[in-house]
DNA sequence: GGAGAAT
DNA sequence: ATTCTCCAACGCTAG
DNA sequence: CTAGCG
């Protein structure tokens, strides 16, 4: 079955017989599900089943429950989330080049991909593709609503099957497609019928153009190519090849500009030393190339030395226009040279990974208004001037913010609330949503010590098949994570094995580890901080950074990486982007491992223990 | 960083 | 006009 | 007992 293709739209068509949708940018996709394993197939009808064995592994899970709706067809996308708004192409694309089956596997793990489901052609065996599209649409959230399948795009809930929201107001879609740095939006016309294979005007897609500005480069005669580039770390990097988009007078002049001007590198290529500057319009940059890059404007105002690499990554990723940014080039980090801009694209990248963990929880932030080092405050209540897209809650008299959108991040960033602590629970809810130990050695020193102590409980923890997670608190010490079931278990409980494990590893190694509350009775033992883990108490959320010169960042680790050596300076603000986009984020099945943690059996175990 | 109060 | 002050809360200690 | 400190 070939995908219904999409006509591109400058605009979007308004009125009650259009819906609207997220534009993903990935691998185009149909879905058939008959027995107990899918098959997917891509647009060129290449089968991508086995390069997302996470998909498999959904399936196979899900298909008891599914069964009853087999066969069936869905058409989608398979991508990587971002947020509900933005899906990420390189990812997608890496993936789909990864053939060995152990580097499939390995990147199934480390970048788990989603499909998006948009359309069904298919139920129980019967074709609907000669329905209307709101037909269709019906059975689809119809499937999504029976089944344990998500029923709303959660970009947190990774490795899955999701079915898109479809939108009425095609205006409000967009502000929040722009807001997120979406690829775009698609229309549909809601009595469209499926036809596969054609492109024709019930499906529209209209991009979210961001305009970059290069020097333009090099001309080749071969191709009618020129190149541009911008400047990184002075070095003159080429970031696109474009030709579309110039009108025949302007080619002709730039071209032969080229031929008269410029130094000749091959016999079809010249290169002019930086002097002319351009607008490219794109949909965004796979780290290497601008995707779909369109001349749009030359820009005689600028001069070259303008175009460098954190301008180019300002202008693909612009600030959400409600939230105004002040003294962009503030110092904040004076040692690292970072200044405010940098921060809130830190932010920017790191939101995907963040922001799962502030969703929903009371926040407390440390403001540095002036930068580290520096004057600081805790902050808890939301300020009067907060915008209305700052949520609260209010609990016992204090008007906590709630990150839960992007948006507030961004204006926290701007506020300068560098360091993000977080309660163990979310706002809906009386119990823990994870247990936390800190592992908090006297001085940096010691930290071999917290090294020790998070592999001697790991190793209880996969004793107990208890899945644990950790990171590193982004001063001396380590955290170790273990999630829970919702809703499943008291403080009170969670006490009982947090001061049961501290206890037993203090047995274990008495002249390493202590429980000691007071500092100056520790000596040079670590101190087992189970009484941190309470109602009311709070932790560094993963991925913040903390309020010191030298930017560290409270990294999650994968296990493997707590051995001998491992140094937590390493884990600094301008080092974590690359880290997660070579090995991705080691909390990435954080959410989804609670679920199933057999802590009950645990527990009765250790009441009975306690009793005698 | 931003608001309101104090100087 | 400019400067100051606030923005958590909990355990501990010195007075 | 409380203001101040970290």
């Amino acid at each position: 079955m070939q995908p219904m293709l999409l006509t591109s739209a400058d605009e979007w068509p308004r009125g009650n017989e259009w819906i609207y949708e997220v534009k993903y940018d990935g691998y185009r996709a149909i879905l058939h599900w008959e027995n107990d394993l899918p098959t997917i197939i891509s647009r060129n009808q290449r089968d991508i089943t086995f390069l997302f064995p996470e998909i498999i592994d959904f399936c196979k899970r899900t298909y008891p429950l599914l069964a009853p709706f087999l066969p069936l067809t869905m058409d989608g996308e398979m991508v990587f989330l971002e947020n509900n708004f933005r899906s990420n192409f390189s990812i997608v694309q890496s993936r789909g080049k990864t053939k060995s089956k152990q580097k499939v596997e390995e990147a199934s793990k480390k970048f788990p991909c989603q499909f998006i489901a948009f359309d069904l052609l298919k139920i129980q065996g019967t074709d609907l593709v000669t329905l209307p599209l709101i037909e269709r649409k019906k059975h689809l959230s119809q499937l999504f609503k029976e089944t344990p399948l998500p029923n709303k795009i959660k970009f947190f809930q990774r490795g899955q099957i999701q079915c898109i929201e479809s939108y009425e107001d095609g205006d409000s879609l967009w502000k929040m497609i722009k807001t997120h740095n979406g690829e775009g939006m698609i229309a549909k016309r809601k009595t469209s019928l499926y036809t596969a294979g054609k492109r024709i005007d019930d499906w529209l897609k209209i991009k979210n153009w961001r305009m970059v500005t290069v020097i333009v480069h090099t001309f080749n005669k071969e191709n009618d190519y020129f190149t541009g580039a911008v400047y990184k770390d002075n070095q003159l990097t080429e970031v696109t090849a474009f030709k579309h988009g110039l009108t025949d007078e302007q080619f002709q002049t730039l071209a032969a500009f080229f031929r008269t001007k410029g130094e000749k590198l091959s016999s079809s290529v010249w290169m002019l030393p930086p002097s002319i500057c351009a607008d490219i319009a794109c949909i965004d940059f796979d780290g290497k190339k601008l995707r779909e890059p369109r001349f749009h404007s030359f820009r005689f105002d600028l001069s070259p030395e303008e175009c460098y690499w954190k301008n180019f990554q300002k202008q693909l990723h612009p600030m959400p226009e409600e939230v105004p940014v002040t003294h962009p080039e503030k110092p904040i980090w004076p040692k690292l040279n970072l200044l405010k801009e940098d921060y809130l694209l830190y932010l920017e990248y790191i939101a995907p990974y963040m922001l799962p963990f502030l969703q929903n929880r009371a926040l407390t932030t440390i403001r540095y208004p002036h930068g580290v080092p520096g004057e600081h405050f805790y902050q808890k209540n939301v300020p009067d001037y907060a915008p209305n897209y700052v949520q609260t809650k209010q609990i016992e008299g204090i008007h906590y913010i709630v990150c839960n959108n992007l948006s507030t991040l961004f204006w926290l960033g701007n506020q300068l609330a560098l360091e993000f602590h977080i309660p163990f629970q979310t706002i809906d809810t009386a119990h823990p949503t994870e247990i936390v130990f800190d592992l908090d050695p006297p001085s940096q020193k010691e930290f071999p010590l917290a090294i020790e102590a998070a592999l001697k409980m790991k190793a209880i923890f996969d004793q107990l098949q208890l899945q644990s997670f950790v990171k590193t608190s982004g001063n001396k010490g380590l955290q170790v994570y273990i999630p829970l079931p919702k809703n499943q278990f008291t403080y009170d409980e969670t006490r009982i094995f947090t001061e049961f494990i501290c206890q037993f590893l203090v047995n274990q190694v008495s002249h390493k580890f202590t429980l000691e509350r007071l500092k100056k009775n520790r000596g040079n033992k670590l101190y087992l901080d189970y009484v941190q883990h309470a109602e009311g108490k709070t932790i560094i959320a993963p991925y913040s950074p903390r309020g010191n010169e030298w930017g560290s960042i409270a990294t999650p680790l994968y296990w493997e990486e707590v051995k001998e050596g491992l140094n937590p300076n390493h884990f600094t603000l301008p080092t974590i982007i690359e880290r997660i986009k070579t090995i991705g984020d080691p909390f990435n099945h954080f959410f989804e491992a609670g679920e199933n943690q057999p802590l009950k059996a645990v527990l009765k175990e250790l009441k009975n223990l306690l009793k005698k």
